[in-house]
DNA sequence: GCAATTACCTGAGGGC
DNA sequence: TGCCCTCAGGTAATTG
């Protein structure tokens, strides 16, 4: 499923192909993908119509094209499985396609496919910038208004553990359960250890480990492991990253040779390796 | 107010 | 062949 690096190349592909072009015709195939969307599908696609997309942003795994008249944006998330595809407009319908957009220049369409309909897509008004409904959560740590102090301080008041911390939006977004299992491996600490026995020390390191590990992705184009995600033009956007930890059950770990573990963690996987990674008392 | 848990959803894959 | 179960997991909503 698309993480943030996988995100930002969706993002670059939408700037290339989406901005700039005005919005003839948008079309609802699936009421549950604008479910975030109140005032319903007709309102949605009457408000679409005529407006030009300005540019395309990204904070952790939400996309939206500001649009042209009004500070509103078209904001989306690709959930598990959500695909945004730029392509011909008299190609034969995707089996899950949820909304499609057509362009008054003729060109390529935009859509949105989504097989497991986690993902959302939404007309919603921007604050400072900032799409409304997400304003609540914290900026990515690749944006300058991320703050690694108050991401430090916030860390060390919760009273959870590192990896739920992780994943909660509040204090830092765009981690996901691929990228958190793997930085945590990168800075030695295991998912369950409290958040508020890190020295600030550690946190700078843990904060580093994400920047490497999603940076890394980032550089190569996304990791690859999922045939289910396409990038913008219809092609994969992973590519062969290899990951230390994760999906890596008994698999020796690349630093001590331990056999990588799995376990059960907020009803899905973690997986870390028992040597390096040694669980809190 | 904060932390933890559950609901949402489809298709692949395994067991029988 | 086909049915049932498990798994994948980000986020909002609900519960504690």
């Amino acid at each position: 499923m698309p993480e943030l690096p996988e995100v930002e190349v969706v993002r670059r592909g939408l700037a290339q192909w989406v901005a700039g072009r005005e919005i003839a015709t948008a079309e609802v195939l699936h009421p549950r993908a604008i479910r975030r969307h109140v005032p319903g599908a007709t309102e949605f696609a009457a408000r679409l119509k005529g407006r030009t997309v300005i540019s395309a942003e990204r904070r952790g795994k939400y996309l939206w094209l500001p649009l042209s008249g009004a500070e509103e944006a078209l904001m989306a998330h690709l959930g598990m499985s959500g695909q945004l595809l730029v392509v011909d407009p008299h190609a034969p319908l995707e089996k899950h396609l949820r909304v499609r957009l057509g362009f008054t220049d003729g060109g390529p369409d935009l859509r949105f496919v989504d097989q497991r309909t986690f993902g959302h897509v939404m007309l919603t008004a921007l604050v400072d910038g900032v799409p409304e409904p997400i304003s609540h959560i914290a900026p990515d740590p690749f944006e300058e208004a991320f703050d690694d102090e108050a991401f430090t301080a916030g860390l060390r008041r919760k009273r959870t553990e590192i990896k739920r911390a992780l994943l909660d939006q509040s204090l830092i977004s765009g981690v996901g359960n691929i990228y958190a299992d793997e930085a945590l491996w990168l800075a030695r600490l295991h998912w369950a250890r409290p958040t508020q026995t890190l020295t600030r020390p550690k946190i700078a390191e843990l904060l580093a480990a994400v920047r490497e590990v999603m940076g890394a992705a980032l550089a190569q184009g996304g990791t690859s492991f999922d045939s289910l995600y396409v990038n913008v033009n219809g092609e994969s956007g992973y590519f062969d990253r290899s990951l230390e930890v994760y999906g890596r059950r008994d698999q020796p770990c690349s630093r001590c040779g331990t056999p990588i573990r799995r376990e059960a963690f907020m009803n899905r996987s973690s997986y870390s390796c028992p040597t390096c990674q040694r669980r809190p008392r």
